[in-house]
DNA sequence: ACGATGCGATAACAATGTTATCTCAACGTT
DNA sequence: AACGTTGAGATAACATTGTTATCGCATCGT
């Protein structure tokens, strides 16, 4: 819902693309989520859309380039998916659709989340500006935890701080559920029924 | 201090491993401690060990068979960690000890870590024997959930559960912390602080 | 003492990211 | 209009990776 309007951390250099790269960016994105982060080779990339393996170098400087516009283009997906269900008169009702829709988004999404989040990509390092706009998706979580602390359904407490105890403890939760540690006989969508629960009664 | 015992998930493995690859995987462990992932290759850990490439696939069957020997190798190490300090009568605070150890593990073993939580190194996939020893791990700690829990200092749950719910709590704030996602202004030795002040409260 | 066997080192191979070379079409200048 | 220049893009080359094949030679059994 979100879709057609302009997105405030949404990275410049998507906006300049031209045709090939932008083709580029949807054969990697397509390869990456049905083949997986092996798959994301220079070559497969590059063929996949139908163009030379130059054109990755010449529009993105290198592999990392592409994977880098994944690592943003992630973010500002998450970002839309946590924002999609609007403010309600239960602050807490939604900080719980929040966590759910994150959970959603990790699992529908999963290899493009393990390049977010898992070092998949060897050698790859988001660069500054691409940290930023990752850590500013917390601005979303933080001011709804802000909007709960005035009303009075949780206790008082920098909201930055609370919004990165609160996506650590999601994080976590999928993470494990997604690398599959642990006993298989755990039920994960529990855990992370019991973490949101958690973090509430943690928090009042 | 439980290194002169023998611990009761240790691979099986590790004990017939003849002098060769002992040196291998030694070589191993320091290259990716001190070098990081990227370092790991198996020319590297041959040359690293004084022995030639093929002592390699003689011994462990390719490079996944060594980074499988590490993987145990930190899940034993962290077990280790979380262990050392002994039950006192204080079941609360033993669980406050057990998670500062987890973090300080993560941070001061860093790749070692992100081989064991990140997919580091392509291609590599744990064996289900590999993955029932890592979550055989959780078991330390629903033990000391279950003392809480007996004692009256927790509500009562399903240890193991809980225990998934600790463990992913920690686990997401150092993962989140190492990677450096987020804002750089984010204090997260603070917030492991609240982490565990959250999980106490929240399951009391 | 001689042949077989098997281990290990060297070399070869496929695939990766990256860089260099080369071609040729489009453009500006005279 | 013709010619030199420039620049983009494709092909090929290169270094490095994991892995496999080949080959030599020591060791063991008879």
């Amino acid at each position: 819902m979100t879709s057609d309007t302009t997105l405030p951390h949404y990275p410049a250099a998507m906006a300049q693309l031209d045709s090939v790269g932008s083709t580029l960016l949807k054969a990697a994105g397509d390869l990456l989520a049905t083949e997986g982060p092996a798959a994301l080779t220079v070559r497969r990339i590059a063929t996949a859309a139908g163009v030379s393996t130059m054109n990755v170098y010449s529009r993105f400087g290198g592999k990392d380039g592409v994977v880098e516009h994944l690592f943003v283009e992630g973010f500002s997906r998450l970002g839309e998916a946590m924002n999609a269900g609007q403010a309600s008169d239960d602050s807490i009702a939604d900080i719980r659709v929040c966590g759910l829709a994150y959970r959603r988004f990790a699992i529908e999404h999963q290899t493009l989340y393990s390049v977010m989040f898992d070092r998949v990509v060897p050698d790859f390092q988001p660069s500054i500006d691409a940290q930023v706009l990752a850590g500013s998706t917390l601005q979303l979580l933080a001011t709804r935890l802000d909007r709960a602390m005035t009303a009075g359904a949780l206790r008082s407490a920098d909201p930055l701080r609370t919004a990165a105890l609160v996506w650590a403890t999601c994080h976590g939760v999928v993470s494990l559920e997604l690398k599959a540690v642990g006993p298989a006989a755990i039920d994960w969508p529990a855990v992370y029924d019991d973490a949101m629960g958690m973090i509430i009664r943690g928090l009042s």
